[in-house]
Order: structure tokens, then sequence, then C-alpha cells
DNA sequence: CGGCCCCGCGTTTTT
DNA sequence: CGCGGGGCCG
């Protein structure tokens, strides 16, 4: 069976797959079949009698982890179930729980989403009392992430002069103590992050080293995709776990190396060699998937970047459309536009909804497709974005079941000590939390030990305290013999929330229940494929092993039958490893795609650019990129320049028809008859863009208005006045509000509608 | 103490 | 423009 299997390879791939001992480096252009070589690998593995419970193949995405798992058991049938495969977070939380008392914690942790660690972060400047403006928490958090992922720990932080200089000169000294207090608390909450999950994993390994070699005996082959995505800790701890065995084979593509924002570390791949130096390399550069045409246009533009392995890409497939450029006025004639040849590829070649995608710098640019879409009935799916488990309703359900399974995590208690209204307020929670803090324990801990009167509260709301522990602790004892569901379905009822969503009868209330709906439905599903998975069928499945699983689980992971034959919209990073026959790739324009902190250094440059070769790449059969000339930006109207990623690609792979031609001023999507939308070219863009307003706009010289406008003095303008505006034209102003450096007009343009603008920014011209 | 309203802020990208 | 947080009022 499995030579017969080998036949579908070719030689390199073969060759990477059978030589399994040892260390592999397995460079994989795009669609180069680089999963199909891993699994096959596999495969080979276990078709040599190596046990499966030796073999560990780690992951960036639970997807990844999913799709290799299938196409294993695909191969060699349902050994597959003892190996190891899954994400690094999800592999090694796993290991945590087994080992967590060696780390001060119990198997029961609870595991931090971003909002979670966000506002513990908040909490804790709040404590402090520092300026909050100074000390952002996303920043914070961003700050403390980037330092874990570099295994620097609280102590080793503060110990730090380097980083304490870099904090000082940011005027963000204490950074240090907030990261010490916020590894305090995560610790009294028996919670860790994500980044925790890898950090604490480095650190057990170096403090226990008979747990090291425990795993080190167990992994005896370890495969990782996506390497060049690894973070210095992850890297650690591959590099830990295979210094005895020297099995590892790692799989990846420097071109793709989109993750650097997140601490991912491109040398890993681009050093191998030294940290193997017996290694042995296989390129592969045969791409399987897409047209000439499109892989040499990819070729075209990364061969710009500096730094990169040596390989050469190639497709011996059909040559294939060139690639379009879509051009667009507005933001929402881009929209309309793709939406209008995505309907043309639809009858044109009877392609099907889910052939389609279109791909995006940032989240916030799907709206206006699903705007598009949805005006010509084409079905879409957002992937990624807001996930179901970041619902507000959810996030509640979830918090009672955090806080059964883990009554000292913190978060969750705040979450739901009020929800449903029960009469603890704030200030209860304030002197709770003071308490807490004093004491170095968590909130149940203090609710529990502490009394009441000491903390300042009133004996009303200790009784109602004390219902609430009760509540929780009777959760606690039927989670012994409820399995998930049935624990879930119990909570939400006797919680209260059920009736709280019921009585809610606005249509928000109502699509809440219909989630929690959806939410029981959920765990169900959880327990029938985890009883499928195991050998039995009445396989008990408690709550602890459900919350697990979703705290490592993305919107992405879900896939619905209703949402197969869907066109998909998602943000490029959420494309890696994905393909589609067409693909459009939007928003090309400077100051979006290359961003805006982007274009500063050469080195954020290449990774923009890497990000854009991973877009053109997803494409099998053809490829679009689209930009538009003006377009709203945080309510703003802004214009750019097309992107360079454009001129970038060799022109003779471009569909120069389109991208040359100047349209006139078609009225497209913009049916809504909104007059903002009906700029005339003569109006507009982009030599008349150079407002303060829109200062992120770049304006080449060739094109600077040829006619003088001299705005008059903002002090000079008033209310009844007719003003003129570069690029609203003419209109009357209505009234001038506010004070101090925050005056705003706010003026009726004839053509462009009513604006407020800022008086310190906005160049006005008296009319009369 | 809870609900509502207003203001201010934000845009990369995600496990 | 849209969201979330904070502040104010009932």
């Amino acid at each position: 069976m499995i030579d017969t299997i080998l036949d579908d390879l070719n030689e390199v791939q073969c060759e990477a797959v059978v030589n399994y001992e040892g260390a592999s480096l397995i460079i994989a252009g795009a669609g180069s079949g680089k999963t199909r070589v891993l699994t096959y690998r596999i495969a080979y593995l276990l078709s040599r009698g190596v046990a499966p419970q030796t073999v560990l193949a780690l992951t960036f995405t639970n997807k990844a982890a999913r799709e290799m798992k299938e196409r294993i058991s695909n191969l060699v049938g349902p050994s597959t179930r003892r190996l190891w495969i899954g994400t690094f977070h999800s592999i090694f939380a796993r290991i945590l729980r087994t080992e967590a008392e060696h780390l001060g914690y119990t198997s029961a942790f609870t595991i931090y989403d971003t909002t979670d660690s966000r506002s513990v972060i908040k909490s804790i400047i709040k404590e402090m009392n520092l300026d909050e403006n100074r000390y952002k928490p996303a920043n914070v958090l961003g700050r403390i992430s980037m330092v874990k992922n570099n295994l620097v720990t609280a102590t080793a932080y503060q110990a730090n002069g380097e980083a304490q200089a870099q904090d000082a000169a940011y005027r963000q000294p204490r950074i240090a103590d907030i990261y010490k207090a916020y590894a305090a608390k995560c610790k009294n909450a028996n919670a860790m992050d994500f980044d925790d999950l890898l950090l604490n994993t480095n650190i057990l390994f170096h403090y226990h080293p008979d747990v090291l070699e425990k795993y080190q005996r167990i992994f005896r082959y370890i495969l990782v995709d996506e390497y060049q995505d690894t973070n210095t800790a992850q890297y650690l701890i591959v590099k830990k776990l295979t210094a005895a065995s020297r099995n590892i084979c790692v799989v990846g593509d420097d071109a793709q190396s989109i993750y650097s924002f997140r601490g991912a570390r491109i040398e890993n791949i681009l050093n191998f060699k030294n940290d193997y130096p017996e290694y042995k390399e296989y390129k592969l550069e045969q791409n399987y998937r897409s047209t000439q045409t499109i892989v040499n246009a990819a070729n075209s533009v990364i061969e710009k970047n500096r730094r990169q392995l040596k390989k050469h890409c190639f497709s011996e497939g059909h040559v294939g459309e060139k690639i379009s450029v879509i051009k667009a006025f507005t933001d929402q004639e881009e929209g309309f536009l793709v939406a209008s040849s995505i309907t043309d590829y639809l009858y044109r070649e009877h392609a099907d909804y889910n052939h389609f995608a279109i791909l995006y710098r940032t989240n916030a640019q799907s709206r206006i497709f699903e705007d598009a879409l949805r005006k010509k009935n084409i079905p879409y799916k957002i992937y990624g974005g807001l996930s179901f488990y970041q619902r507000a309703e959810i996030k509640d359900a979830v918090a009672y079941l955090r806080l059964i399974v883990n009554p000292n995590d913190d978060e969750a208690f705040k979450r739901i000590i009020n929800y449903p209204t029960r009469g603890i307020g704030d200030t209860t929670l304030d002197r709770l939390q003071m308490a807490a803090t004093q004491l170095n324990v968590s909130l149940w801990t203090t609710m529990n030990t502490v009394s009441p009167d000491q903390m300042g509260i009133r004996s009303g709301i200790a009784k109602k305290m004390k219902e609430f522990a009760s509540l929780i602790d009777s959760f606690k004892t039927r989670a012994l013999s409820d399995d998930a569901y049935q624990l879930a379905y119990d909570v939400i009822k006797r919680s209260g929330m059920l009736a709280d969503l019921r009585d809610n009868k606005t249509p928000e209330g109502v699509a809440k229940y219909e989630n929690i709906e959806e939410f029981l439905n959920s765990i169900k599903e959880f327990i029938d494929n985890q009883q499928a998975e195991s050998e039995e069928t009445n396989t008990f499945i408690p709550i602890t092993q459900y919350l697990e699983n979703i705290a490592l689980v993305t919107d992405a992971d879900t896939d619905k039958p209703e949402d197969r034959n869907k066109v998909m919209l998602m943000t490029i990073h959420s494309a890696k490893g994905l393909e589609f026959n067409y693909v459009y790739i939007v928003g090309m324009e400077e100051t979006l795609f290359p961003g805006s902190m982007s274009s500063q250094s050469e080195q954020d440059l290449e990774e923009e650019r890497r990000l854009f070769y991973v877009a053109v790449t997803r494409a099998a059969k053809k490829a679009s990129v689209s930009y538009a000339q003006i377009r709203y930006r945080w309510g703003n109207l802004t214009s750019n320049l097309p992107s360079r990623f454009l001129r970038e690609i060799d022109a003779v792979y471009l569909d120069n028809a389109e991208w040359a031609t100047v349209r006139s001023n078609r009225i497209t999507a913009n049916d809504d008859n909104t007059p903002r939308e009906t700029y005339s070219l003569k109006q507009g863009i982009p030599a008349t863009q150079r407002t303060p307003q829109a200062r992120n706009t770049i304006v080449p010289k060739s094109s600077l208005p040829q006619d003088e406008f001299i705005p008059d003095k903002a002090a000079d303008i008033q209310a009844g006045m007719e003003v003129e505006h570069k690029r609203f034209g003419t209109g009357k102003v209505i009234s001038i509000e506010g004070n101090g450096s925050d005056i705003k007009a706010i003026v009726n343009f004839y053509v462009a509608g009513q604006k407020t603008l800022l008086m310190k920014f906005a160049q006005l011209r008296i009319v009369k």
C-alpha cells in the first residue's frame, strides 16, 4: 500500500518522505505539495513500524492540524488517533496540564484570551495609579507578549538594563512593574495567557530536566509545519525536545513568513543548518496549484526582497489568464466592480461560489464587500473576524463554566458576579478587589475567607455573595457527574441567564437567545465528536475537556455545511495555506497595503511584500487586484496612490487594458443616493487631496494643483457665509461650534452634503 | 446601583 | 463610522 503511495510524489517529494531519520529541512514553495509531503512522511513512518504515539507534528492553526490528521488517516487508517498532531499552543497546553504542579499551577488552569489579559493589565494600571494615556493596556500587553516570546520573565525583565532604558525612553518606566504584577495576578488566578503556554513549557523543561527527558523519550520524531513562523519560545521548545533524538523535520517557506509582528523569527529557518549541521535539504519548487502566469508574477514580486533562501518556483500548468487590475474610483465602486467580476466568472466558467475569495489587508475592509455582494445576492462568508466565542452572551456562559472549573479565575469571576443582576455592584467589587490584591489571592478566595465588614461590605450584600458562592459550589458538585452538555444547560438555566435573555424581546435579545441555543448545540456536537473519536461510545466528556478545547479555537476553525458554497472573505493572514480558483486582492493602495506602519523600515516592507506574495499564490486559475482612488477611513475620505506592489509585478503578467485606462466616473454601486459618492473626477483626486485631514495621502509632484488655492483664516469664517473647500466644493456655513483648538464648522456643501470640519485643519476660502 | 448617553479613540495582521 | 468605556442621572 505505502509503496504505491510513493507513486503520487515527484522525485524530491519522495526523497523528503523516505529519508525520515535525522534532520530535514524542507523548503516548500507555495503550492508545492507541502502538506502532502508532511502527511506522506508520517504515513511512511507508521508503515515502517514507528509507533504513532512517538510522533509529534506541530502546526500553527487547528485547521492545519485537523487537515493533516484527516489526510493521514485516509492513507493509513485509524491508527492516527494516537499521533500527537496539534498546534503548538494546544499540544503544550496539554503537557502543561499534566505537569502543572511542577510550576505551582493546578491542571485546571484557565487559558486567558487576549481580552482577559488586557483587562488584567488595565486593572493593574488603575491600581498603580498610572497615567492611562501613557500606559495603554493593549500596548503594554503587546510589549509583555513580545518579551515573553523571547523567554524574558518579569524578574529578568526588571533586571535587564537595556529593557529598562528602552521603556524609560518611551516614557513608560513602569512596564516592568506592570509585568510583574500581571504575572502575579495570572498565577493567583491559576491562569496562563497564550504566551505563557510557550514560556512555561520552556521553564518546565529548563528547571525539570527529568520532565524534559521524559518528553524527549516520548517524542522520537518531531515535525514542524510553517517553521518560518516559529518564535523564539517555540524554536527553543523544539530544539530541546529534539536534542537527544535529533530526528527533526521542518517544513517552511521563508517567502511566506508573515508573522514577525508577533515574534516569529525568519532566522529560525534561515539558520537551521547551524543547529543541525548534519541536515539534509529538500527543495520543493514545482507549484501544482497555480497557472504559470500567477507563479511567475508572484516570483517577480518576491525577487525584490533581499534576504531569502535561493529557490526557483515554477509551474508546468496552463499559462492562464493575466492578472487583472481593477481600478475603482471609490471604495464602494471597488466593491461593486469586484462583485461584478465574480458574477462574470460565475456565468462564464460555471464556477461555484466557494471558488472565489476576496482577500484584504485589514478586517475593517470587509464591510464594503459584504454590502456589494449582498446587493447582488451573492452568498458570502466572512472567515475569521469576530469569533462566536467573543460574543458577550457566550462569554458570559463560558465565564460560569470557567469559574466552576477554576474558581480562582478572576476574569470569569468579574464577568458574572453581577450577571444576571444580583445587586453586587462596582463598589463592592472594588472593595473585594482591594482586599484580594493585598492578600495576593483570588477574588473567590477573598470573598469566601475575608469577613465582609473587614472589607466594608454591608451584610445585605454579603448575603448575596454567599448565595452566589453556593450557586457556584453546587455547580462544582454537579460537574463531577454531569457531562459538559448537562452542566452547561443547568448553568444557563439556574444562573438566571436564560430567563434574562428570554425576557429581552429586542432583536438583539432574540439573537442572543439564539446564540445561547447554538452554544448548547455546539457542546452537544463536541461531545458526540469526542465520543466518536475515542473507542467507546459512552465516554464521559466533562466540562473541563470542552473548555480546554474552546480556549484555543477560533472562528476560522468551525466549518458549517451551510457555509460550504459561499464566496470567502478574509484577511490575507488567515488565507495562508488555503487556495481558491479566483482570488481578488483588494485595497491595493499605499498606506493600506503596504500599511502606513510598514513603509518606514525595509524589514517591515519586506514582510508586507511576502504577505502580497502569499495573497497572489492563493490563486489557482486567476488573480485580480483592485484599488480605489478614494476611500473612507475612520470616517474620513482619504486618497492614496496605487500600491507599489502593483508596479513590482512584471507588467507582462498584467492585463494592461484595465490598468492603463482611466475610467470615467461611473455612478455605480452607490445607488443609495448618498450625495458624498457623486464626485466628478475634476473635483476629486488625487490632485486636490493635499488638505491636512488627508495627510496620509501621498501625492505625486506632477499632479499638484495647477491653480493656487489660498484658504482664509479660520477666525474669519462665520456662520452664514458661503465657503469653498478644495475637496467638497462650495457650501454654506451652518454654524461654528466648540472652543479652544476644537472649533468646528458645520458646512452644508451643495454637492458633498453636510460636513463637520475641524477648523484647525480645514482649509476654507470665503466666497461671500 | 443600574441604565443610558456621550465622548473619544482606533486600524494591521492572530494562536 | 462603529465600538467600548466612562460618567452622569434617575
